[in-house]
RNA sequence: GGCGAUAUGGUGUAACUGGUUAACACGUCGCCCUCUCAAGGCGAAGAGUUCGGGUUCGAGCCCCGAUAUCGCUACCA
C-alpha cells in the first residue's frame, strides 16, 4: 500500500471526536484522520493500534483499500452494497459528524473566455466522484466578476462539457431544486448572508477606495512587509459607519479573521493543513458593486446547494482557511475538501494559454476525439489502477492498453486514493498519440463520420465557400487555395513572413501584440479587423504590413483568401494557437 | 519576502504492511516489415528515486535537515 499520508498517531481514539467542533482550535495534525479510522468500524488488522505512549509518525492509507489489488480486511469483512460499485464509500469511513448526506459535488467555472481544459479536468474528477457514489454532479456558473465577464462564454462552457461527454444533474440550463445556478442571479441571497455576518460580528464594512488600498499595498511592499489589509475599518465606530452609510459612501464587506490562533482543515488527499491567522487576510467578501467575491459566493452556494465534497484545484488551498472560517461563522456543516494537483505547462508552471492550447474549443476544432481527451485527462494525476507485472504476464494483454480507458471504466476503477500529488505536465505529444489510438480503432464508417462532423462538416465547408468560389477556375483547385484551413502544421518560411522593411525582432514583438489584441477580440470580422487596424495605427504598422504578416502566419503563404474572413472560419482557438506556435517556433534556437 | 503544497528517467504513472539488477506507457534512437510515410513487430539508451544525514541486516517507501519547483499573497476566479 503506498503510504501517502503522514500523521501523528499519538492520540487516543477518544480525543478524536471533539476536535472538529471548536474554533479556532489549532489541532494537531491528525485528530480527525485518526478518528476516520477508528470510528464506526473495527480497526483494520493491518493497521497498528494506537498506543497511548507511542508517538511515532507512520503512514497510513488515505482511503480504505477496497479497490486495491489486495483487498483490505475492511472490505472483506464488511462488504458494502454500492450504487455503482467501487471505492467503498469514503463517506462511510469518515468521521461521524458527517451525517451520510447524499454525495453532491459541483464545478463552478467562470465565464471569462474560452472553456478551459482545467474545467474539463476538474469536471471529470467531480463527475466520476459523484457517479461512483450515486450522487449528483452540479454545474454552477460563477459570474460575479463583471469586469471579466464574457457573454458568449457560458454557452461555450455548456457546449464544451457536453462535447467531452460530461453531463450535469443540475445547472443553469437544466435547472434543479437549488437554483438559480448562476451566481449573478443570486445576489439577494448573498446580501442576506452578508447581513448575518455583519450582525454576528464575523465581518465588517470597509470604506477604503481601491486607490487607497493600492497605495497601502505599495507602501507595504516598499517596506518589505507582507501586503495585507491593515484592518483599519475594524475599529470604525458605529457613528462613523452610520455617517459613511448616510452619505452613500461605497464600501466592501470583509471577513473578520481572528487576530490570533490558527485554522486547521483536512485535505482528503494530503491530511491536515494549518494556517496561522496572522497569515490569513481579511478577505473582501462583498465588493463595492454589490457582487460577492468567490469566497463568499462559493461557501454560501455550496452550503445552500448541499455540496458534500469540494473537489477543486490545488490553487485554492491557500484560501481554504477563509472558507472554513466562513462555514464556522455561519455555523454550517463543512464539506470535505479535495484539492487536485494543477495541470502544468512543459516548464511546470500552471497551465496557461501562452504555453499550451487550453481551450477545449481548440481540441474539438482540431479534431481530437472527446473520449481521447477525457481519457488523457483521466491519466493526469493517476487515479486509475495500473496493471501489475503478474497481470501483464498472465493475461498477456498489450501493456499500452493500461493507459487507454473509457469513462465507464473510470467510473468502475478510478480511485481517488491513488491520485498522485505532483502537478502533471499536460503533454500534447502523448495526447496526440492517444488520440491516434482512438482514431485507428474507429471503423472506416465511424472515421468517416468523425471527419464529416468536424474537419469536413457541412457547416465548415459552407463557411469556406464564399471565400473560395470567386477565386477558383476548377473545383479541384480548392486545396491550392484553402489548404491551410485543413492543415495542422503551418509554418511560413522567413522570406514569406518577414516584411521587407522590418527587423525580425520587432516583427515578432508585433506578432505578440497582434496576439494580445486578438485574444481580447470578439471573433467576428468587424471586431478582428478593428482590433488589428487599431493596433497597426498605434504601432506604426501599415495595414498592408500588418495583414500580410498575419496572413503569412495563419495561411503559411503570401496569397490566401481574405484574411479576416479566413480567420473567422478557422476559429479563434485554432487561429490563436497557430500564432502562438509560430512565435514559439521562431524563439527556438536556430541552427547555424 | 511571507504562507502553503509538492518532489521516482525528457513526460505521465507503477513499485503490496521497508525485501533481490526500480516496472509500464509516451517520446527518443536502432533494426524488421514496406514503393514512401504512418501503423505494427523486435531491441536499445535514458532515473538509482531532489540533495545530505540518520534508523535498519536491508530505505523510493520510516526519521531529521536542507534544496528546488509550483501555488497563493486583488473589490479575479
Amino acid at each position: 500500500m503506498p503510504a501517502r499520508l503522514r500523521f501523528w498517531r499519538c492520540f487516543p481514539a477518544s480525543a478524536a471526536s471533539s476536535s472538529s467542533a471548536s474554533w479556532p482550535l489549532a489541532t494537531g495534525r491528525s485528530f480527525r484522520l485518526h478518528s476516520r479510522l477508528t470510528t464506526r468500524r473495527s480497526i483494520p488488522r493491518n493497521i497498528p493500534q494506537p498506543h497511548p505512549h507511542s508517538c511515532r509518525q507512520i503512514r497510513v492509507p488515505r482511503v480504505p483499500q477496497g479497490t486495491r489489488a489486495h483487498p483490505s480486511p475492511l472490505s472483506q469483512h464488511h462488504p458494502q452494497p454500492q450504487p455503482v460499485a467501487l471505492v467503498p464509500s469514503i463517506a462511510d469511513m469518515s468521521e461521524s459528524n458527517t451525517t451520510s448526506r447524499p454525495t453532491r459535488v459541483r464545478i463552478a467555472p467562470s465565464p471569462t473566455g474560452d472553456p478551459h481544459v482545467g474545467t474539463a479536468y476538474i469536471g471529470l474528477l467531480n463527475y466520476v466522484f459523484a457517479k461512483q457514489r450515486g450522487g449528483q454532479f452540479i454545474l454552477r456558473i460563477e459570474d460575479t466578476d463583471r469586469t471579466r465577464f464574457v457573454s458568449t462564454s457560458e454557452q461555450m462552457i455548456f457546449d464544451a462539457l457536453k462535447w467531452v461527454g460530461l453531463t450535469w444533474d443540475e445547472g443553469p440550463d437544466v435547472g434543479g431544486p437549488f437554483g438559480p445556478y448562476r451566481q449573478s442571479e443570486r445576489t439577494a441571497i448573498y446580501r442576506e448572508h452578508v447581513e448575518i455576518l455583519l450582525a454576528n460580528g464575523t465581518a465588517y464594512r470597509s470604506f477604503e477606495t481601491a486607490e487607497e488600498l493600492e497605495a497601502m499595498r505599495q507602501q507595504q511592499i516598499a517596506a518589505k512587509t507582507p501586503p495585507r489589509y491593515n484592518g483599519a475599518a475594524r475599529h470604525l465606530s458605529q457613528e462613523q459607519i452610520d455617517a459613511y452609510l448616510a452619505e452613500g459612501r461605497p464600501y466592501t464587506v470583509r471577513l473578520k479573521v481572528p487576530l490570533e490562533g490558527s485554522t486547521t482543515f483536512r485535505d482528503e488527499l494530503r491530511g491536515d493543513i494549518t494556517f496561522e491567522h496572522t497569515n490569513v487576510d481579511d478577505q473582501v467578501l462583498m465588493k463595492s458593486d454589490g457582487f460577492p467575491t468567490y469566497h463568499l459566493a462559493n461557501v454560501v452556494d455550496d452550503h445552500l446547494m448541499g455540496i458534500t465534497d469540494v473537489i477543486r484545484a490545488e490553487e485554492w488551498i491557500s484560501s481554504t482557511p477563509k472558507h472554513i472560517l466562513l462555514y464556522k461563522a455561519f455555523g454550517w456543516e463543512m464539506p470535505k475538501f479535495w484539492h487536485m494537483p494543477l495541470l502544468r505547462n512543459a516548464d511546470k508552471s500552471k497551465i496557461s494559454k501562452r504555453k499550451n492550447p487550453v481551450s477545449l474549443n481548440f481540441y474539438r476544432d482540431s479534431g481530437y476525439l472527446a473520449p481521447a481527451v477525457l481519457n488523457y485527462l483521466g491519466l493526469m494525476g493517476g487515479g486509475m489502477p495500473q496493471l501489475t507485472e503478474q497481470e501483464i504476464v498472465s493475461r498477456g494483454i498489450n501493456t499500452k492498453e493500461t493507459d487507454i480507458f473509457t469513462l465507464p471504466e473510470m467510473l468502475e476503477k478510478y480511485d481517488f486514493a491513488r491520485i498522485s500529488l505532483g502537478g502533471p505536465v499536460f503533454d500534447l505529444v502523448k495526447l496526440k498519440w492517444l488520440n491516434g489510438e482512438y482514431l485507428r480503432k474507429l471503423s472506416p464508417e465511424a472515421f468517416f463520420s468523425a471527419m464529416r462532423e468536424t474537419i469536413f462538416s457541412d457547416a465548415y465547408l459552407q463557411s469556406i465557400i464564399p471565400l473560395v468560389q470567386a477565386r477558383l477556375e476548377t473545383l479541384g483547385q480548392i486545396g491550392d487555395l484553402a489548404d491551410f484551413l485543413f492543415r495542422d502544421n503551418v509554418m511560413p518560411p522567413e522570406n514569406v513572413w518577414l516584411p521587407k522593411k522590418r527587423e525580425s525582432a520587432e516583427t515578432l514583438a508585433f506578432v505578440g501584440e497582434q496576439l494580445t489584441a486578438l485574444e481580447a477580440a470578439t471573433w467576428d470580422k468587424d471586431s478582428i479587423e478593428g482590433e488589428l487596424k487599431k493596433l497597426g495605427e498605434a504601432k506604426g504598422w501599415s495595414v498592408k504590413e500588418n495583414f500580410m504578416l498575419l496572413r503569412a502566419i495563419v495561411s503559411g503563404s503570401a496569397t490566401s483568401p481574405p484574411l479576416v474572413e479566413s480567420m473567422v472560419v478557422f476559429g479563434k482557438a485554432r487561429t490563436l494557437d497557430r500564432m502562438r506556435r509560430f512565435l514559439a517556433f521562431q524563439k527556438l534556437p536556430k541552427r547555424n
